[in-house]
RNA sequence: GGAGGGAUACCCAAGCGGCCAACGGGGGCAGACUGUAAAUCUGCUGGCUCAUGCCUUCGGUGGUUCGAAUCCACCUCCCUCCA
């Protein structure tokens, strides 16, 4: 696990060397087929010599969701351990993590027309109302979730709508027990400043290899929807933008660099929650002896990133 | 050389005598997070203390006033136009 840029990759092909690891990717953008320069995917030859599984499973037109990957992980893991191998989980969606790990509740898929119909209610009335409208229906949830956060609002009542029943009530319980042991490695910036430099770096490298041309290429397909969740991934929602005139490439390299910085912010939130709340010692050297070298070479990182690990 | 316009907190930008430590946006920091999650949302963001408290801020210096970011004078720098 750890934040975007902190070099997952890198590190989980440098243990797959050395044990006999099956990747499987845990990144909510690598999924999408077409989004490889800017969702910084690995390399083509990488991926020969590292097969990462769930990654290009879907075209960029439909969206992914937690659900789907607990169940995909679920299985890939299953297939990696019947073969004596270990799974090695890698990326940096928390909420993915968490759905697999800890399981879902039982509520109903996401409904695509539904949603049309809530979002057109939230345009006339705006969120606050429907919020209103949700406190009526289930005040449990409403008290959870702000007036202003359509996307919650808009699932609760999409929730309520489908199965007539609260969702604070469904969400209950749903302690699905996860069949493995866990040893959690993750990549933490000891000095935020490093990280921030990387994302600089790398986003330039993107443009230099080709990101924008990209995602005009996504684009010409005609297909695809500023709206999808693939093209509101970081960096090409602002590129998406960008292209429709919106603001200068200057803008769009600062825009671009601000939401990766962010996104890492909130991804280091998740780790922090996972991680405090297992009070694990990063310079525990048992755990090291687990990874031996690999891990030891990264925590000898000069750049300000530093490995932790512990077991669940 | 002449005529205008402008200098506000990390950045942009309101304010134009008291309700201003100073609207708003960006950025940053912290947090939340159950089928969109690289999404969505919340809080904080001069210092000290964290109390309806104190201190230091709105280019610089001086002045007017009970009281100034807001008025006046001079100075410094920037922009536009005329020469």
């Amino acid at each position: 696990m750890g934040p975007t840029a902190a070099g997952k990759t890198a590190l989980a092909c440098a243990l797959a060397e050395r044990f006999p690891l099956d990747l499987i990717s845990v990144d909510s953008a690598l999924v999408y087929r077409g989004l490889d320069v800017g969702s910084a995917k690995p390399e083509a030859a990488t991926l020969a010599r590292f097969p990462h599984r769930l990654i290009d499973i879907r075209d960029p037109a439909q969206p992914y969701s937690a659900a789907e990957f607990r169940e995909d992980a679920l299985r890939e893991m299953q297939a990696i351990s019947a073969a004596g191998r270990v799974p090695l989980l890698v990326g940096g969606t928390g909420l993915y993590f968490r759905a697999l790990q800890h399981g879902l509740s039982a509520l109903p898929a996401a409904d695509a027309t539904l949603r049309v119909d809530i979002a057109q209610s939230a345009l006339a009335q705006g969120w606050p109302a429907l919020h209103a409208r949700l406190h009526e229906l289930d005040a449990i949830a409403a008290a959870r979730i702000k007036p202003n956060d359509a996307q919650r609002i808009q699932r609760a009542l999409e929730v309520i709508t489908l199965t007539g029943k609260p969702l604070s009530v469904l969400q209950g319980a749903a302690p699905s027990r996860f069949a493995y042991r866990v040893l959690k490695l993750a990549l933490v910036p000891a000095d935020r400043a490093a990280l921030h430099a990387r994302i600089a770096t790398r986003m330039d490298a993107m443009f230099e290899q080709g990101f924008l041309e990209e995602v005009r290429g996504l684009r010409a397909r005609g297909t695809l929807q500023q709206d999808l969740p693939s093209m509101r991934a970081v960096g090409y929602r602002q590129a998406w933008q960008h292209l429709d005139g919106q603001f200068d490439a200057a803008q769009l390299r600062d825009r671009a660099i601000f939401a990766t910085r962010q996104l890492a912010k909130r991804q280091l939130t998740w780790l922090r929650a996972e991680l405090d709340a297992r009070a694990v010692d990063p310079f525990d050297t048992r755990y090291h002896s687990v990874c031996e070298g690999a891990v030891k070479a990264f925590l000898d990182r000069p750049d300000g990133l530093a490995v932790c690990a512990g077991v669940l």
